[in-house]
DNA sequence: GTGAAAGCGCTAACAC
DNA sequence: GTGTTAGCGCTTTCAC
């Protein structure tokens, strides 16, 4: 392996000029500075990244962690910050959680070992004074897909209320009268935002969404089709359903069809997140656009902004919105 | 930040056997043991990743490079490699490669320079001699689906032609007699195996597959859907169509419905990967289950032992049969 | 503009 | 069993 030592060895001149030409501060003089790239390049020499994190002691390394990056939504968000990392000339350590409070901790932890300058953190089991903790602990720490009103700055979060009113109002000009909902079993966070975005639009509109019309199942495909299994074996009745995430729309789709409805000429059928899963079924899937690619690479971006220690405290929040994909599961009844 | 030395003093010790209670190795009387355990658990000390990798000349990392993250396939394969990770308690280096020669070698640099352990690459576009080359440099270097003879050991592949063979043979079996293959427009590797495949199991069974029932396209959805208009506009008959990838047969299943045709009822359509995205369709996909979780976890525990010294060279390659996955998209017309 | 030198936190001989 | 010590390759003052 060939070090800075070689390099300056064979350059004739000390490793303090080497590693100033490498990162190109201080002064050298221009043939010096030359002649030490020309032998850099000769030599194949390669910057020892772990003994310049060492040295420096901060690394060039940015981490993530999410609950299991082979999920299509988690493998847009690791993209973004992984093109975060790219153009800022980091490396991308990567950690799965797995759903677990105490992995998702060990995750994290492995990440400082590592002395990440910023961690882009996709939580959601950890509960908030632990995170409130870890924040004060690292200055480059930033939630995605979380708020935190005490670590407001350090929050890059979607909008699921509104997000959820768009598609419930998009349903109502579009015509439909009678809505059914089928959400996650777990009514935290998103899932208790989106139904909620729902139902105060349909209440403002003067739409009635029976409880009865209101199906829970596991947020994936199966979940969804074994909801409205479940709302059509209760003998609902409803046009227009909107599902917590494409995965349960997908689902339910395949549960509509299989009980004889058509999507949308019996049926329409509006989704949230816009997996690219969206545009393999039939119909292709109406649905809420996530921008979890966009924000995470906003979220690493900050991130590195924030481990700097010329970064000023800010109370501003970062907050994004979901836009509406019309494609073909919706039809206009009006 | 607390260091070794800081627990070393708490605890009245020297660093070495700190060291050694850390790595639980050497020897070290028991009641040391626990008061340096007990210690360490209060002062709330983790190692150094950056230190240890400095000084044993090698991290606990291993890193994985694939062309885009975002995409499921690789989404899969980085998961593999992970839990593989996970296992051996290292940490996981990502790079995404960008369908790029340049870039494809700028991350594995950027890997290197970290001292990673263990690398897997899945590489579409550098050469075989500079793999070959990289491959002596780097101990723990395997590739993933992808074959070079001279270092056969070292390749953790799939064999396509066995698994699309299965594929034709399956809709021979159920009756099919006009068969149609839209297939990449890259007729390198996966592709060109795939095509192999498919010919020779046809010709074996005196089917004919006129050449202009072969289209080539992007190999993505799109791509499927323009291929098999294509096909369509040339007037081609077919009752069974195989397609390069699950992407590509998912588009082709859009144009068939779009042209009128039903699948299975008109057309039977077998894809290949078997991405999650196949269960959304409807029909839901026939596909050949490549197994990339667990060959990038295979691969990831074959790098690790490839990386220790005493690793034994072999001749030994390493190859995976693709599965059928009976879905619904195929007819039985026999 | 350039060099000398003191660490960064840890590992691994080696000594006792 | 436990301690001492010499680096690992680099950054960063400080001196010249």
């Amino acid at each position: 392996m060939v070090t800075i030592n070689d390099v300056a060895k064979v350059a004739g001149v000390s490793i303090a000029t080497v590693s100033r030409v490498i990162h190109n501060k201080g002064k050298v003089g221009d043939v010096c500075r030359a002649r030490v790239k020309k032998i850099i390049e000769e030599l194949g020499y390669r910057p020892n990244n772990n003994a310049s994190a060492l040295a420096s002691k901060t690394s060039n390394t940015i981490g993530v962690v999410t609950p299991s990056i082979s999920m299509s939504f988690f493998g847009s968000l690791a993209s973004g910050v992984e093109k975060g990392a790219r153009e800022n000339n980091l490396k991308l350590l990567m950690a799965n959680s797995l759903y677990e409070t105490e992995s998702e901790l060990n995750a994290i932890e492995s990440l400082r070992a590592n002395n990440c300058k910023a961690i882009i953190l996709h939580s959601e089991y950890s509960d908030e004074k632990t995170l409130i903790k870890l924040a004060s602990e690292i200055p480059g720490l930033v939630l995605i897909n979380r708020y935190i009103p005490e670590i407001a700055n350090r929050c890059v979060w979607l909008d699921n209320i509104s997000g959820s009113q768009v598609a419930a109002k998009y349903l109502i000009d579009t015509g439909h009268t009678n809505f059914a909902v089928v959400t996650s079993i777990y009514q935290n966070r998103d899932p208790s935002s989106r139904v909620e975005g729902i139902k105060n639009t349909l209440a403002k509109n003067h739409i009635k969404l029976p409880k009865i019309n209101i199906e829970e199942g596991s947020s994936n495909i199966e979940g969804g089709e074994q909801a409205v299994k479940a709302l059509l074996a209760k003998g609902c009745k409803f046009d227009a359903l909107l599902a917590y995430n494409d995965l349960m729309a997908i689902g339910a789709i395949h549960a509509l069809f299989d009980a004889g409805l058509r999507v949308p000429e019996d049926v329409s059928v509006v989704g949230f997140d816009d997996l690219s899963i969206g545009i393999a079924c039939r119909p292709r899937l109406t649905t809420m656009h996530y921008p979890v690619n966009e924000m995470a690479f906003y979220a690493t971006n900050l991130a590195i902004k924030l481990s700097k220690p010329t970064a000023t405290p800010s109370k501003q929040t970062h907050l994004f919105i979901a836009e509406l994909v019309k494609r073909d599961s919706v039809m206009d009844r009006s």
